[in-house]
Parts: C-alpha cells; sequence; structure tokens
DNA sequence: AATCTTTGTGCAAACGTTTGCGCAATTATT
DNA sequence: AATAATTGCGCAAACGTTTGCACAAAGATT
C-alpha cells in the first residue's frame, strides 16, 4: 500500500492541502514548510498518483499512440520524432501495437478513450474509415500519420514518391516496372500505386495490371511477390517496393532463382530503413523526414487539444539512389 | 466532456450504483434492467472512465514494460510474447522507450509507479542496479528481461550463446577470435564475454584483450568497432559480434576495406533478426526463444503480482549456421 | 399464515488527489 | 492608528467509479 498524501499530512501535523501545495511548489505555501514537507515525503517514500490526479484534474498529460508493427523501425523511427516533441511540451507518452490488426487498432483506440488520454496518434493505421465515422464515439483528438484522406493527418507525400522512383527507374530505361503493394487492403486507397500510375502514364508507358501484385509489407509477402512476378513473362526489368522490408524479400527471392541485383532486375525500396544502407547490394530507396514527422504529428496533435485549427500536413519524401538499380538490360524478348 | 455513469442514471431513474452494476453484469440486476442501461450507455455513448475505476478498486490490471530502443526488431519480438501472454490474461500493457538512457528508463519506471501500474518489465535494461536498491522506493512487482543477476528475471543463457559461438568458430580452425561489446557499460556484466572467456580458456587458447572492443549494439558502433580491430596486426580471423545490428556494421566496415566476408573473415552475430537470414551473406546468428522469453517475462510478473514464489529463469540459446561464417584461412601471418 | 430466502435496487462511503473559498495573522499603506 | 493588502494555511467539495450494507418486495418454505 503506497503512501497517500494524507499519511504525509497526519505525520506533519498539516492538512492534506497543505501537502499538496507544497509539493507542487504553490506560491502562497511558506519555503520553510515546502522543504519539510518535501523532504518528509520523500523520506517517506512517497510517489504521486497519477490516476488520482487525473481524475480531478480532468486531464492526463498523456497521449496515446497505437502502432501497426513494432518489429519494422520504421515506426520507432516515428516513435523518436514523437517522444521529442512530446517531452519538449511535458506530455507523457502511452505506446501500444496493434499488429496491423484494424480491430486490434480499434480496440487500442478504445482503451485509450478508457484512460482519458489528452489525444491519439495511430501509426500506419489500418481502419481509417472508422476515424470518420460518428458512431465510434471518438470524442478526443486524433492524428492520423500517412493517412492523407483524414482530416487530422501528418503524411510524406507518397504520391510524389512513388512518381519520384518511375521517373528515375524510366531515365534508367525500364518499361517493364512492377509494385508490389502492402497488402490488398491498402490496394485501393495507396499513394505509391497512384503515383506509379500517373508517372508511368506521363510516360507514356501502358498501365499493365499483371505488373502490380501484393505484398504485406513484410519480408515475406516481398517474397512471395516476386515468385509471383518471376511467372509473368516476360518479366519486369524494375521492382517497385511498397516499402524496404518488403524489398529486401525480393531481393532474396531474386538471388535463391539465380538472379542478380541490380544486373538482373533493379529493386526499389520506400522508407529508407538504417538497416538497407549497409545492406547488400545497398538500397535504392525512398527517404521520409520520419522525425519531422513525429514531431509534426504531436504538434498537431496538440493543436487539436488547444481547439486550434488545423489542416492536413504533406511533406515530402527524397530519392535515395544506392546500389540496387542500374540501366535496364537489353530487352531479353526482342 | 464525456459522458458518465451519473448521466446514464439521472436518463434511466435509477440509481449510479445499479448502472455500475448494469454494465459490469453483476448477478442481482434483472435482465430487464440491465438490457434496458446497456443500451442506453451504448446509446449516449458512454465510455467508462479507466482512471476512475482504477482509483477505486486500487488496481490497474495493466503492466507497463520499458524498452530499450524501438528501432531494433529485437524488442519488438519479445513484446510480441508478452502482449500475448497479457492479453491471455486479460492484462493491458502499456509501453514506452528509454532509448537506452539509464536516466531516462528510471523516469520511465517511475512515471509507471505514478500510473499505478500492477507491475513492470523491463527490457534492456541499463540500471539494473538500481532495481535491487531500497533507496528507490519500487513498490511493485520489476521483472527485468536478460539480466540474469537481478533477483526477477527470465533470460536467455547468453554465457552459453557466447560459448556455443566461440566453440563453433574453434571448430572451423579459427584462433584469434574478435569480440564485439554492446558498449562500455555492459562490459561489466557481460554473459557473452564471460562465455566467450570460458569457452577461449577450455581450448587453450590465451585471452587477447585487444580482441575485445566496444561497440554500442548498434549498426555504427559496428563499423567503428571493425575499423579498430582492421588496425590491428595481426587482425582476427572471426568477429564474435554482441548483437545483429553490430554484424551488420562490421560486414559493412569490412567490405567497405575491401575485405570479404566470410571468405576474408567470419562473422557471427546475436538475436537473429528476421532481416539478418536475408543479408548477404545470410548471417550466422544465435536464435533465442524471444517469443518465449516473453511470455515467460509476463508469466513471473504474473506470480509476482500473486504474490507466489518465483526464482530466475534461464532459456537457452540455439546456434543458427548461416553464410558468414567459414573455415580460417591459412594464416596470413605464417 | 408466519417465517425465511431471494431478488432488485438505493445510500453513502471510499479511492487519492486538487482547488475555490474562507479566515486568521502578519505586513504594508495611508 | 486605522485600514488595506498579503501571506499561510485549513475546510470541504469535487472528479467518476465501485461496493458493503440496508431494505423493500416478491417468492419459497414451513
Amino acid at each position: 500500500m503506497p503512501v497517500s498524501i494524507k499519511d504525509i499530512a497526519q505525520k506533519a501535523g498539516v492538512s492534506p492541502s497543505t501537502v499538496s501545495r507544497a509539493l507542487n511548489d504553490h506560491p502562497r505555501i511558506s519555503q520553510e514548510t515546502k522543504t519539510y514537507i518535501q523532504n518528509l515525503a520523500r523520506s517517506m517514500g512517497y510517489i504521486p498518483s497519477t490516476v488520482a490526479r487525473n481524475l480531478v484534474t480532468r486531464r492526463t498529460a498523456t497521449i496515446g499512440v497505437a502502432i501497426a508493427d513494432l518489429t519494422d523501425p520504421y515506426y520507432g523511427r516515428l516513435m523518436l520524432g514523437i517522444d521529442d516533441a512530446a517531452a519538449a511540451h511535458n506530455y507523457q507518452v502511452l505506446l501500444s501495437c496493434f499488429y496491423r490488426d484494424p480491430d486490434r487498432e480499434l480496440a487500442l483506440v478504445h482503451d485509450f478513450h478508457k484512460r482519458r488520454v489528452d489525444g491519439i496518434i495511430v501509426l500506419g493505421s489500418e481502419a481509417e474509415s472508422a476515424y470518420s465515422d460518428p458512431d465510434q464515439n471518438f470524442f478526443m483528438p486524433i492524428v492520423l500519420v500517412n493517412r492523407p484522406g483524414y482530416r487530422c493527418s501528418v503524411s510524406v507525400d507518397r504520391n510524389v514518391g512513388g512518381q519520384m522512383v518511375v521517373d528515375y527507374l524510366v531515365s534508367l530505361g525500364h518499361r517493364r516496372i512492377a509494385f508490389i503493394t502492402g497488402g490488398a487492403r491498402q490496394r485501393i486507397r495507396s499513394r505509391r500505386l497512384a503515383g506509379y500510375r500517373q508517372a508511368l502514364a506521363r510516360h507514356h508507358i501502358p498501365y499493365n495490371p499483371d505488373l502490380v501484385v501484393d505484398g504485406d509489407g513484410e519480408i515475406s509477402g516481398g517474397i512471395r511477390a516476386a515468385n509471383q512476378l518471376l511467372s509473368l513473362s516476360p518479366p519486369p526489368t524494375a521492382v517497385f517496393c511498397f516499402n524496404d522490408m518488403t524489398a529486401i524479400g525480393v531481393i532474396n527471392a531474386l538471388r535463391r532463382q539465380g538472379f542478380r541485383v541490380p544486373d538482373d532486375f533493379s529493386v526499389v525500396g520506400f522508407d529508407d530503413l538504417e538497416m538497407t544502407a549497409y545492406y547488400s547490394p545497398a538500397l535504392t530507396t525512398v527517404r521520409q523526414p520520419t522525425h519531422e514527422v513525429g514531431e509534426r504529428a504531436f504538434d498537431m496533435l496538440s493543436r487539436l487539444i488547444r481547439h486550434q485549427p488545423v489542416e492536413p500536413e504533406m511533406l515530402n519524401p527524397e530519392l535515395v539512389i544506392r546500389a540496387s538499380t542500374t540501366s535496364a538490360a537489353q530487352p531479353l524478348t526482342a
């Protein structure tokens, strides 16, 4: 049973209010009693109860962050930005993972509501539409990262990211460029895919649905997708992947079939995970300002909490050219 | 302002206690009122306040997990085991990252105390000794993962892990085997290092302090350490790394200096991150039963919470031989 | 028909804080 | 020397729940 403010009050011979004020450095308490009580509290091993405090103040100075996948370092990097911004504003952060499961995601957001956090950030939402649904009774600010369809979101522009990749591949002479999605669910709203198609159109390359196959954002999905692409005739000469994890799977599957990257196939990732720079071949990918995204997401949430107006934000990605891409070989099927 | 139990009571014309009991499916409430109130609550958008509930019940059904590094998928995998076990026991999990900073770690554990979680798990503690320090006033169950010195801990036996690696490298003919630590702070208590030394002794290979250099558990540390090792004459023929991240750094630094892995140097990691199996060369490493570790950590905490006796647990790792290791070349310095 | 159980509900206290208000004692202002 | 402002503290209500106890009404047991 932890020691409470009343225990301290009793021992000090003062009222609980005085103890509370002394501990919170209230101006109308004498310096003398303050230091006396603070020392006493320390010596008694007092640890204030946030839960009682939150109940009466009706705020928690805490935000909840729901994360899609803890084994993908991309989200870890976003968290860094959020944590930094939150710390700078004296906010605590509660984290939880929903393992890419929309039901768990919603359950989690619900739990955050019950905990009465001041606001919520969702990283990699799988249930975007729910947040605009009035039936959900979400009564607190929520910002989504990378879901530009939602009112309160900060995203990197994956459409232009996709275009950059295609432009670059086309400039290398590629014309049969495959795209691997992050999963069938993502497919419809995929900005990368939209950018891919727009860029193809701009280069007068007809869109070929066979070249677009589903992955799952993880290595295993990349492997499956690559094998599927290899069964095409003719196969693509370049593969644009939903993210770096997928790209790792793709490169492996290709290599396992005896192909070489980039000589036989160019492969491009997305996210610029630290480790893929050290991969072999070092991955050509699209870098996102993750830290800034995290910070901005927190700032937007913070403005929302203070009832200030916000509008969706869009940040620009950057193409990082490394060793997994090269000029298109002469078409084998000439 | 969210709707409270009183609001519902008023609208239903019953007392708050009845509402509370109806929502919690108390046996002494008629089915009729139960369904009536439950529907009413739903329609009013009622979301119970855990904070009020926690205050009166004096428990939170929540555990806190402090994580050293969110960008290392190793911890993500541990979390999976914890989350699964916790969900099975109707516990919520609160996560937070301390970025390998001992001060932030302690601050975080302190914050968990203030939140009155029922117990705490620390993954990758940097402040182990604090948990045995009575001055810290930690008044709740805490289990540490991979800190076998602590009373309540579940660890994989990194000592035998270290020995397995050295035994294997020696069997390949290596005698100049380097070890890269996870950081100067870890060095003293490193079980891997102890295992490394024991195995060397067993093979009558004298211990050479020059071959033990500090990394930091991340890629950058691996790069630095590898360069340091290359400046030795003669350099080692094999490098045993604190973890897989370090190994990635090492392989890169070696390659950048024109060396080949495993032809010129054998490299061994630790953790068996999924992606390192897809690395090139695929990494020889030590697999840990991460999911089981996570589950057991939760189970231990759960026993602690119920005041049942516990004792430290130790799980066995497993050597995974892949392509980053091979027989020692003829010594260049013959 | 009297007693005993059971069923369904309400009262009120409690959890550990914060905070508006009141009030006495001290100090500053005329 | 009277009044005003300031300083230091306590009272008590409040936050939104849960829960032991009381109690009336209905049903079951003699």
